[in-house]
DNA sequence: TATGAATGAGTCTTCATTCAT
DNA sequence: TATGAATGAAGACTCATTCAT
């Protein structure tokens, strides 16, 4: 792996143990075993390294290849199903989960970051809004909703996922489940 | 207004717009219109502020009303329908929406204050489940994934607030008739 | 006892185990269980408490009661025995001897304190010397030297206490016979 | 000189002229041509740079050089000679002789100080009076109390050299005598 | 590209002292 | 006399960034 590789494994398994600002340039590099000079032949400072492992953790990039598939999907069930396999699978790299977290708290802090964020959400819910709909008739509020609390319910699984017992596989099926008679 | 609680009005308010780590004593200190000195007079660290602060953005006391009255509720649809107004009015304080992501965030690197998190968030989630066994006749899981994405879906409306139209009130009473529909 | 003589109590017991510097104010006042202000009422500064204890803790003190004694020693055996006789009672209140050490180390930080320790030490040289010379006919800077001797040995003895098994009446005993055939 | 080493220079000089405690590490670094933030690649803590320099002020460093020729003095009167001369040597570094009091002072304070000081303290009292038992047939009590007043009328020199007017030559001979003699 | 010693502004925290009650 | 909240200057330590090699 090359240099600029290492820097970026080694500053997500940080970013996710500690958080962005608690997290030292001295540790990302000793964890990558470079110097200290190098890092900045790679990144012109620490928050252009956060806002690239900060794009990493969106959920947009979770669901990308789901709904890069244009009508790929005939019933509505089939369609969030995949979207969910396709959440987990992504999230199924634990540092990515916490990383969200710390992106949400730390945009505040970040204009730029911030910006990025919230086009990347605009986006993923007028997109999944625009899939939902149709399957649901063309309301488009109630579509909207559907998909913000399918994506809500998810996200939460992750920041709740020590809570409970409850296994991905029957969370996302009874999820879907519900969803689907919920809005029929 | 005491001293003590101009330090946690001021502190909630800094820490809500900038995060807590880039949130400095200082800041505080001349926002809450006091001596640095004064401030280690009524919180022995700023970590311990941070703990105070953190408590009050748990969605745990955005339900303790509501969850207190054991049996108000006749149907499922009067129940979530006030955990949501409750949740709501608690969370009109906008910077207790982004305080809880940043707990979310920071709770990672300050271990007691994971441990305050779990512990509140596993009661809500226990407690909300077990109101709501009332009505789906004692299926816990069911009850719990429907619990979950209830408050998932709550938790995705304030962040992603900032990307959607649709109002708490619409958005609420939708997120209610799907669930609702969504279990019987 | 009164509130100077509670602080003064107090200040001993904390001086010799933390060292001036290192004791508060605060570590004083609680510790004499009186309030922040009531201290400055009977000292007008932490220093004035460090020059007053300071006095206590000096050799000079040790030997007072002996010197003031014109002419009651027929021996130099018996002078000596008693110097070191009272020397260790004085000094058997452990606080006194690091206090002692502590005094020689803050004196070059706090002018006034340096004077006195200067004077009360030379003050105590001489007399000490002045006393000597009745037994060794008159060599003055033999007697100075023994006197300053059997002194350092002694302080050496608080000095290193903990580091040795020989007790205070054996070595004083010891150290008088060998001063006393020394200067024969 | 390498950084390093004009940290200790310029430390050494401080401490010695204020006391640890009174002495900042802006003061040091002041006074060493470096920033601050130097300091601390070269030593982790104030404390650390404490130990280092506190190690070089313990009268078993004045004495290395002739304890460790063994057997090379036949009679007492030389190797006591010995003794005093290299002491006096080493201590003609005027810093180092208040370093040992202020060493002494604040070990009560830093307990790893107190370890590394209780140490070379007992180890030098254990050598010097196995090295004087053979000039005294074997009385080790004799031998000890010995060794500490000689010891200790060094240290007393040292501290009280200030208030005398004896040359170090000749307290060193005239003690020296005295032992000598005592211990015949 | 890579190194790592050096920098210095910035952060948390302490503590002697004051003063209104 | 006694109180204790308030003060703010000062101290130890951190860390993103630079630069000569």
């Amino acid at each position: 792996m090359n240099t600029r590789g290492r820097i970026i494994k080694a500053a997500k398994r940080l970013f996710a143990e500690k958080g962005f600002d608690r997290t030292t340039v001295d540790d990302i590099v000793r964890a990558a075993g470079i110097a200290k000079g190098t890092f900045y032949l790679h990144f012109s400072s620490k928050e252009e390294l956060i806002k690239e492992i900060a794009m990493m953790a969106m959920p947009f990039m979770a669901f990308s290849s789901v709904l890069r598939n244009t009508n790929a999907y005939e019933r509505l069930e089939d369609f969030l199903q995949a979207l969910g396999e396709s959440f987990f699978e992504y999230y199924s790299d634990i540092d990515l989960r916490i990383l969200f977290f710390h992106v949400v708290s730390i945009k505040e802090a970040i204009p730029s970051l911030k910006e990025i964020h919230n086009r990347l959400c605009s986006e993923l819910i007028a997109e999944g809004t625009k899939r939902l709909m149709q399957f649901v008739d063309g309301d488009k509020k109630k579509a909207e909703v559907a998909f913000r609390t399918f994506l809500g319910s998810l996200l939460h699984y992750l920041y709740s996922g020590g809570c409970s017992t409850i296994s991905q596989r029957e969370y996302l099926r009874k999820l879907v489940q519900m969803i689907v008679k919920g809005l029929d």
